[in-house]
RNA sequence: GGCCCGGUAGUUCAAUGGAUAGAAUAGGAGUUUCCUAAACUCUAGAUACAAGUUCGAUUCUUGUCCGGGCUACCA
């Protein structure tokens, strides 16, 4: 049991035995005592002070004398200033947490829950490349699951790969138009790219036409439906569902660059999926989830054949389901989606991580499925992410102001060479080992950038602070680890050697810290937020930083307190090293 | 208009209702005969505004001001 519970529930039963009270751990809170004072440990006495009819003074030397009595292994002295009780605990405490732990790389992970968590991320569309907004999605999404799966979940990570729809066939119709024939191949491009550049294409074209016609007198919004080039594509969209074998020929070809183009992005940042959805698979699902609402009631057809449901109650709108002619809408997928991912997979969570730009989309989804009774519906939990944004202000698409994703890995790569140059460290790496860590400390440093914010806020990437490898970054924490297991190169621990010697400031401060650790993977989890996992490991890294500069390991004072800090560095390099993981980042042996 | 989210040092981010609001970066001053100076130490600097609840409010409530998102028989 954690130290935190573990106080909380001596307290309660110190609190028990001394006025015959029962309190819960909600009665009163336990907080890590602040540096400027002494002790580890601090109990906050407030709430306690109304049904007990105590002063904070008396009540806290009774009880902190009562605490330090009857648990004298875990706790050796305590304090009062105003309302707080700050405990001291054992150093034989922290000494067991770390000898019973710096060899298990299972530390912080908990307990099978023997349930199933989906996390579908990423979700492009077959139109154009990978762009910022899309890692902070994918890096997310990678991040979540593995928290979950630390949290002692079995995941199954997904995308929906909008692949079909009005935005391909736009790129489709300006490679007819202006492809004459080029591939990626021919043209030596990423497939992704290639297929993207049609679409600026069409987006060009199309504003030339619309122009013409306005000057030719027609009026904008008429000339933005009668431009030609938006009226083939809308032909082919209707080719498309009617399954002209040219046009399916074009999609499947175009579609098949653009995967070959993902697959090697997805590839490098680590992205990787048990099952990939298509929409051209799973927009025409639903409609029968539509019959049964009807059938229930929870649907109402309006004269005209459309089909809604009606949410007001609820404080949203009316929300249309099918359309008039019969076909579904977009919600309508999802909801058909939800039911397949359910029955495929028997899951009993499904996160989804989408940007919250559709917040009241997953709301309307979700109150539409518990409005039908599906059984899935409380599992449903939109992760929803703040937008990216530049120090200019937004990306925008039209004024060519997106950070192209493979663009900005290329860059953070460069970035990490020079650096890694200038400083001369690892002369003697090989041409490859060079270019895994330029790869392992960019990625390190982008990841980083991206998760240590809060997944719930927007955020300005600002492209000059990204590749900072300094302060709080991700290639900080890594050169924390490669320090230490410079170290642990030189001599390893034996833990058969450990004696208790007294813990200093620093050592203790990293124990603590350590001891920290399940609870963190634990917040991480329940509040979906990996950020709190990026603060934590920077805080360790810093920690043993000053430790490190503080007190020398290999010519420690003695040798019981060597094997003490060796222990301590093994066990700091493995928290590191898993924190990172559940992040996504590597962390290098040297550099 | 309606609904939702946000406003904290110059800047980018923290803080389950608790002690003197933490970091990083930019600024100022230092540290290398000693395990990697991508490091460490010191210094200066912030809760948009106004009420309310509370022993105690950055946190909860209300109002004002300022940003952003959503509000399609698009996806």
């Amino acid at each position: 049991m954690a130290i935190q519970q573990q106080i909380q529930q001596a307290a309660i039963n110190s609190l028990e035995q001394l006025y015959g009270k029962t309190f819960t751990t909600k009665d009163f809170q336990i907080n890590k005592t602040k540096p400027e004072f002494e002790g580890d440990y601090t109990i906050v006495l407030f709430s306690l002070l109304k049904p007990l009819s105590k002063s904070p003074d008396a009540l806290g030397n009774e009880l902190g004398k009562h605490l330090v009595d009857t648990n004298p292994s875990l706790f050796t002295g305590f304090n009062i200033i105003k309302g707080f009780l700050n405990l001291t605990v054992a150093d034989a405490y922290w000494i067991d947490i770390l000898s019973a732990n710096y060899y298990n790389s299972n530390y912080g992970k908990a307990e099978n829950k023997q349930q199933k968590v989906m996390v579908e991320y990423s979700s492009p569309n077959t139109n154009k490349p990978l762009h910022l907004g899309h890692l902070r999605n994918n890096f997310l999404g990678w991040s979540i699951a593995e928290i979950i799966k630390a949290n002692g979940y079995e995941t199954v990570k997904t995308c929906i790969v909008n692949d079909r729809g009005i935005h391909i066939c736009k790129s489709m119709i300006a490679w007819q138009l202006f492809g004459n024939g080029a591939t990626p191949q021919s043209t030596n491009t990423k497939g992704d790219h290639f297929v993207g550049d049609y679409y600026v294409k069409f987006n060009d074209e199309y504003k030339k036409q619309v122009e013409e016609l306005v000057v030719g007198g027609m009026k904008k919004d008429e000339a933005e439906k009668e431009a030609p080039i938006m009226k083939a594509t809308q032909q082919m969209l209707l080719d498309w569902e009617a399954g002209k074998p040219e046009v399916m020929q074009l999609w499947k070809e175009m579609n098949s660059w653009v995967y070959a183009g993902f697959d090697e992005t997805y590839k490098r940042i680590g992205s990787d999926f048990d099952k990939t959805y298509y929409e051209s698979n799973t927009y025409l699902l639903g409609k029968k989830t539509v019959q049964e609402g009807l059938a229930k009631n929870v649907f109402v057809q309006k004269e005209d054949g459309s089909v809604w449901i009606d949410l007001t109650a609820d404080g949203l709108d009316e929300k249309i389901v099918q359309r008039k002619d019969g076909t579904s809408v977009y919600i309508t997928q999802d909801i058909g989606l939800a039911q397949q991912k359910y029955d495929e997979y028997n899951i009993d969570q499904s996160i989804y991580v989408i940007g919250d730009e559709q917040n009241y989309h997953m709301k309307v989804l979700q109150l539409i499925c518990k409005k039908l009774g599906l059984p899935y519906a409380d599992g449903i939990f939109h992760l929803s992410y703040g937008m990216v944004e530049l120090p200019t202000g937004k990306m925008k698409s039209r004024e060519g102001t997106v950070v192209d994703a493979d663009d900005l890995l290329d860059e953070m790569e460069k970035v990490a060479q020079q650096k890694t140059e200038e400083l001369g460290k690892v002369k003697d790496f090989t041409a490859e080992e060079l270019k895994e860590l330029y790869k392992i400390l960019s990625l390190g440093a982008l990841k980083f950038y991206l998760l240590r914010v809060d997944p719930k806020k927007k955020m300005i990437f600002n492209p000059e602070e990204s590749i900072d490898f300094h302060g709080y970054t991700g290639p900080f924490i890594q050169y924390t680890h490669a320090r230490i297991k410079s170290i642990l190169r030189k001599e390893t621990a034996q833990a058969d050697k450990l004696q208790f010697t007294g813990l200093l400031k620093l050592e203790k401060d990293l124990l603590i810290e350590l001891e920290n650790y399940p609870a963190v993977i634990a917040q991480a989890g329940t509040e979906h937020d990996p950020s709190h996992l990026a603060n934590y490991i920077y805080n360790i890294a810093k920690t043993f930083n000053s430790f490190y500069s503080e007190h020398s390991v290999m010519n420690a004072e003695s040798n019981e307190k060597k094997q003490l800090r060796l222990l301590i560095c093994e066990l700091t390099a493995n928290v590191i090293a898993s924190g990172m993981q559940l992040l996504g980042i590597r962390v290098p042996e040297r550099m």
